[in-house]
DNA sequence: CCTTGACCTCAATTTAAGTTGAGGTTTTAT
DNA sequence: ATAAAACCTCAACTTAAATTGAGGTCAAGG
C-alpha cells in the first residue's frame, strides 16, 4: 500500500495518482511527453516534489478546457518541470488561459445566437440560414461550403 | 470531370464533395458509420439525392461545436438518411443542440469567472483556488482530486 | 528472509475521425 | 470507340491520448 506519513517531502508514482486522481500510466505518459518532471531513487523509481500535483492540476484543468497536451505544453512552458510556480507566472499564465477561454465562448455564444434564429425560422432551407450550404447554389465555383468558417480538425 | 448539369436530380460522390467541401473518403466514411445513405447507380456508384447536402451540414456544423461523431448520430436519429427534414424536425434538433452549447458555454464561462479570482490573487498556493488540488490535504481519503468536477476523457 | 505489492521499461492495443494507396471498374468526353 | 477522369472496395496508416500487458526489479512488513 501507499505509504501515509505525515508530510513525505517526495512522493512516489502511486501517491501521486492516489492525490491527484490521475492513473499512473497517465503520469507516466506526462512525464514521457515532458509535461511534468521527477527524480528518481536509488532503485530507479520516481520520486515527486510536491508542486508536481499543482502542475498536475493545471494541466488536467487546462485539458478539461479543451486544450490539447501540445497546447497545454506551451501554457507551462513558462514553468519548468521541478520549479515551484511563482504568484506571477500563475497570474501570466491564467491570464492567457482566460483569453483563450473567452475566445471560445465568445465563439460558441455566436454560434448559439444564429441557431436561435434558426429555431424561430425551421430555417435550413432559407437563405440566411447559418446551417445553410453556401456553395449548393453556386454549382460551379472553386470551393464548397465553409461551414461557418469552422471547418472540422484537418489532418 | 465532375458534370455540371443545371439541376441534377442526384448527385455524384464527387459532387457532393465540390459543394459540401467535404472529402470523398469522409462522404465514405460518414456513409460507413450509417450518418449519410445513397443509393447506387447501375455501375455501382453512389447517387445522392440532394438532401444529403443540408443533412452533411447539419453534420459538419454539429461537429464544429465539438460533437463527437456517435453524438451527432443521435442528434440526427430523428431525420432518417434520405428523408426530407420538416422544418419541425430542425427545430427540434437545433433547440437541442441550442441547450448543450449553452451548457458548455456556462461551464466555461464559470471557469473562466474562477480564473479571473486567481488572477487577482495568484492564488494557486490558496485553499480557494479553482486550480488548487482539493486531494493534496486528504492524503488519506478514496479518491484524490475531481478537479473541477471535469475530469478529461476516460478509457 | 522472503513474500507481496508497488515500480520499472517497452511494446502493443484502443478510439476517433479520417486519409492514403493498391488494384480494378464505370462514366464521360472526344 | 477509346482514353481520361471518376468511381469502387478494402486494407493499412495517421495522430492524440492514453491503457494494457509482459517480463523483470524494488521495498516494506511479518
Amino acid at each position: 500500500m501507499a505509504k501515509a506519513t505525515d508530510a513525505p517531502s517526495f512522493l512516489s508514482v502511486g501517491e501521486v495518482a492516489e492525490r491527484s486522481g490521475v492513473p499512473v500510466s497517465a503520469l507516466h505518459f506526462y512525464e514521457a511527453k515532458g509535461l511534468i518532471g521527477a527524480h528518481r531513487s536509488s532503485g530507479n523509481q520516481r520520486r515527486y516534489s510536491r508542486d508536481v500535483l499543482r502542475r498536475i492540476a493545471i494541466l488536467r484543468t487546462a485539458q478539461s478546457l479543451g486544450f490539447s497536451l501540445s497546447e497545454i505544453a506551451g501554457l507551462l512552458k513558462p514553468i519548468p518541470p521541478g520549479r515551484q510556480p511563482t504568484a506571477a507566472d500563475v497570474r501570466a499564465m491564467v491570464a492567457g488561459w482566460r483569453a483563450a477561454l473567452q475566445a471560445r465562448i465568445d465563439g460558441l455564444t455566436e454560434l448559439r445566437d444564429k441557431l436561435d434564429g434558426c429555431i424561430g425560422c425551421g430555417c435550413l432551407s432559407h437563405d440566411d440560414c447559418p446551417l445553410r450550404n453556401p456553395a449548393d447554389r453556386l454549382a460551379a465555383s472553386g470551393r464548397g461550403a465553409v461551414l461557418l468558417g469552422q471547418q472540422p480538425p484537418g489532418p
